[in-house]
DNA sequence: CTAGGGTTAG
């Protein structure tokens, strides 16, 4: 009785009371039992030493009890003993029990003993299947459990689960999908909690907002109103990453219960678009409803820095302790040193990454080396990136940001130098990238690319947008298109016209004009960047919303830029 | 006996 109250303590010592003479396998096994569910167990461990000792019985339940705990607790080294000597003694294995003993030796990575134990059962199960397929995949990829999963005679649930995880996780999320349709569409399974949470971050890891939207559904047929905090949380997450944060904020506001976790999710959606007024004025009221974290503080910063907010930035900075009872952690020190940077103000920067207490990350530095990028302090940036090289030497972002600034300067000679370095080593530039979803289909296109069907269309298109881009004042910016060739002397108008036709050819011109001529007049077009936007593409883009009439929404690699008639939701702030 | 989830700095 005491065991299964949970009070281990007490019933130990009255387990201790009762000799030895009257207890039974039973007795021995349900304090086990007890012991491996409040996560002691060691204890557990030790007590099938004694009882074996003792020479108590063992049976099928203290035999899975016994391995479950090794499993949990990651002990091999008893796990593999009591296996050996059990199968010395001759002690008899159920289905379940050889499970038990499968589970232990996959989750301590010992994959060949665990297939040992497969071939050798005579009888197998479905969840002797699922055991062995869930390790294969831990230990050996999603290749080889995709070939145990087309040999299990039947699948369950579970298997199912295993396998769209593993995809989605392992960066393979189209084929995770086409799993998940035929796991709902051809197996007839229902959706649970955790699918659809792992589903939906894949969503929003990839901008997906169709399959999203498609799971939102069957979200809302499962559960109706008493939404889950954590499908919530995760269907916030996926509406804010994929563009659309009024969406992900009613689904916030018709969230029954919201805890810190959806709070931050919420004001981390508002901050990346750019909404900085709304985080800050959200903030009050969060702490009417749940008590805020390191994450939370770091939205807020975040948030700050992205709207230039600097006074309510540092305000929330110098009181994270004194009021929201949080340790300043070096993630907080990159976003105030974020916000002091791109306000300019660089020496307090620099001043407060010497005063911190703990040693700075690349992170921090990173920051700092973008900050003097934007305001033109090459002497100072040159310092950082010494530094930075140190710390990261095969980074190319901030040899990139250097030679832009170099290049921003004047100084054609240094920033070519810098690149130079770069391919001499060679190191390659990440490429640029943008993705477009268009009619269920991802769209992706590099610089220059022509790789896509309808290519002709697209140029044409582009020949026409830069036309009435020019007609409008727009004057294209190639400050930063170095060629690697050039000698550093004047431009001549050739160099210039290869240049110019480099920067209209960027990956994301090249994304709007397919939008523009693949979805119906004044659709919003949704554009997702692997780096960040270049300014050429910033300006241009502003106006192309206002002469096309349409919204176009870029997620980069650091936040939302939602353009509008003109203007930019981050107000040329970034 | 099997899977197991939501937020994370540049």
């Amino acid at each position: 009785m005491y065991a299964s109250c949970g009070a281990t303590t007490y019933a130990h010592k009255l387990f201790g009371i009762i000799p030895h003479s009257h207890k039974d396998t039973v007795d021995w096994t349900t304090l086990m039992n007890c012991f491996a569910h409040h996560g002691m167990l060691n204890t557990a461990i030790n007590l099938f030493s004694e009882m074996r000792k003792e020479g108590v019985r063992v049976d099928d339940v203290t035999i899975i009890v016994l391995f479950e705990a090794c499993a949990r607790l990651g002990n091999v080294a008893v796990g593999v003993q009591a296996h050996g000597s059990m199968v010395k003694m001759g002690l008899g294995f159920t289905v379940k029990a050889c499970n038990a003993v499968m589970d232990m030796y996959g989750k301590c990575g010992l994959m060949g003993e665990a297939r040992q134990v497969f071939e050798e059962m005579k009888e197998k199960s479905v969840v002797s299947w699922t055991v062995i397929l869930d390790g294969v995949v831990k230990w050996e990829g999603v290749g080889s459990g995709m070939v145990v999963f087309s040999e299990m005679p039947d699948k369950n649930e579970v298997a199912w689960t295993i396998m769209i995880a593993a995809h989605i996780g392992s960066g393979f999320t189209k084929e995770g999908f086409t799993l998940l349709s035929e796991m709902v569409l051809g197996s007839g399974f229902g959706l649970n909690k955790v699918t659809f949470c792992s589903i939906l971050s894949a969503c929003a890891q990839s901008g997906d907002v169709v399959m999203g939207r498609w799971v939102h559904v069957r979200v809302l047929k499962a559960m109706g109103r008493e939404m889950d905090v954590k499908v919530g949380t995760a269907l916030v997450d996926m509406y804010a990453k994929s563009g659309r944060i009024d969406t992900a904020f009613k689904v916030f506001e018709y969230m029954p219960q919201k805890n810190v976790v959806a709070w931050n999710a919420m004001l981390n959606g508002l901050g990346m678009h750019g909404r900085g007024k709304a985080v800050v004025d959200m903030f009050p009221k969060m702490m009417e409803e749940a008590k805020p974290d390191d994450l939370t503080l770091m939205a807020v910063l975040n948030a700050c820095s992205h709207t230039g907010l600097v006074d309510q930035g540092c305000h929330y900075f110098y009181n994270l302790e004194s009021v929201y009872g949080l340790t300043p952690k070096i993630e907080h020190y990159a976003c105030m040193v974020d916000i002091l940077g791109r306000a300019g103000r660089l020496e307090e920067a620099e001043m407060l990454i010497k005063k911190m207490p703990i040693p700075p990350n690349e992170v921090v530095f990173g920051s700092l080396l973008a900050s003097c990028s934007v305001h033109g302090k090459f002497e100072q940036g040159e310092g950082i990136l010494k530094e930075l090289i140190q710390m990261d030497p095969l980074n190319t972002e901030y040899h990139i940001l250097l030679s832009n600034m170099y290049a921003l300067a004047g100084k054609r000679y240094k920033a070519t130098c810098l690149r130079q370095v770069l391919k001499l080593r060679g190191i390659r530039k990440v490429p640029g990238m943008s993705c477009i979803h268009v009619g269920g289909q991802v769209h992706q296109f590099s610089s220059g690319d022509k790789m896509h069907p309808q290519t002709q269309e697209i140029y044409i298109k582009l020949d026409e947008m830069i036309q009435k881009l020019r007609s409008a004042g727009y004057v294209p910016n190639t400050t930063f298109q170095v060629f690697s060739g050039c000698d550093g002397g004047e431009v001549n108008a050739d160099e210039m016209e290869e240049r110019e036709q480099a920067v209209f050819s960027h990956s994301e011109k090249l994304a709007v004009c397919f939008g523009l001529i693949s979805t119906r007049a004044n659709a919003s077009l949704y554009i997702f960047k692997n780096l960040r936007i270049c300014q050429d593409c910033h300006s241009a883009i502003k106006i192309v919303s206002k002469i096309y009439n349409r919204e176009i929404v870029i997620r980069d690699r650091n936040r939302f830029h939602c353009f509008r008639q003109g203007l930019c939701s981050c107000s040329d702030y970034w």
